[in-house]
DNA sequence: TATTAATGGTTTGTATACAGAGGATATTTT
DNA sequence: AAAATATCCTCTGTATACAAACCATTAATA
């Protein structure tokens, strides 16, 4: 018996999950060969975003869970590609500031991001485009 | 500085990420009462689909990974929701069927995913329910 | 039929995700 | 000022995700 998605439950959860884990699986793949995971790149976009970030404005403006920040963090420094300083005035912050190797490659990692995101909505027109992301915005912030 | 989300860059990667996490995570808070991850829960769904259906067949089915379901599906056979049986026929295939635990279940867990659901689109008219179901299966096998 | 290739599944290693506990520091309250 | 709170961050434990290597079994091919 040949199984038929489209037999499957309505599901939008479902529908949610395997569409971003579509899109994140292909940006993955453009930013393997930099040796940076998707979180990784977004952590860098943050930083140039707002340079002196601290780790829990990180984890508010991308959404993120402390602990899971926590560990991604780590392994950015390891990787080179950011610093954490202790924040003279509150001795509880780090403040994150991009590595030089990351800021060299800063124009190159957003043109990669604007291009996924460019090839992703290819199959929709612009109305659809703009529609689409008004409803992954209501999704998050309802 | 107050960090405006609004600013951040139109990344529709990271939308969807966060639209998912927020469904992902509502649904997980009203699952915790019966022991079950979304995941497993998906599991269950598939099983009620097909009973009998292999373990590949279920990675297709919902679209995962063999290394990830390998492990789900060890946890759901020691929680109980499930069991593995040899296939007679081919040494090399097992067979997944839902428990009684998991049958007993069955309607009160498939409600459970339908209220989600609903609650999850309450924000979208009718149309707008459609057209994001359709923008979203587009993304996934487009 | 002996070899090769393909398929089904497990295991290992790395990276999220997040709940919950805990430590250090700052702020507020009494 | 001392005590209670709150904030920032880390650490532990569990559960996905997925690449890559691997074993067992079956199918395809020379």
């Amino acid at each position: 018996m040949k199984i038929k998605l489209s037999e499957l439950p309505d599901c939008t959860v479902f529908l949610l999950g395997k569409a971003y884990q579509k899109a994140h699986g292909d940006f993955k793949k453009q930013l393997k060969p930099f040796g940076l995971t998707n979180m990784q790149h977004l952590v860098l976009e943050g930083l140039w975003y707002k340079e002196g970030i601290t780790a829990a404005e990180m984890g508010k403006l991308l959404i993120l869970d402390k602990a899971t920040l926590s560990g991604v963090l780590e392994r950015m420094v390891e990787g080179g590609w950011l610093s954490k300083k202790q924040d003279p005035e509150d001795k509880r912050i780090n403040r994150l500031f991009p590595s030089d190797k990351a800021n060299k490659m800063k124009s190159e990692l957003i043109e990669l991001r604007k291009k996924a995101n460019k090839d992703l909505l290819a199959v929709f027109n612009p109305e659809e485009q703009i529609l689409l992301k008004r409803f992954l915005r209501d999704l998050i912030w309802r």
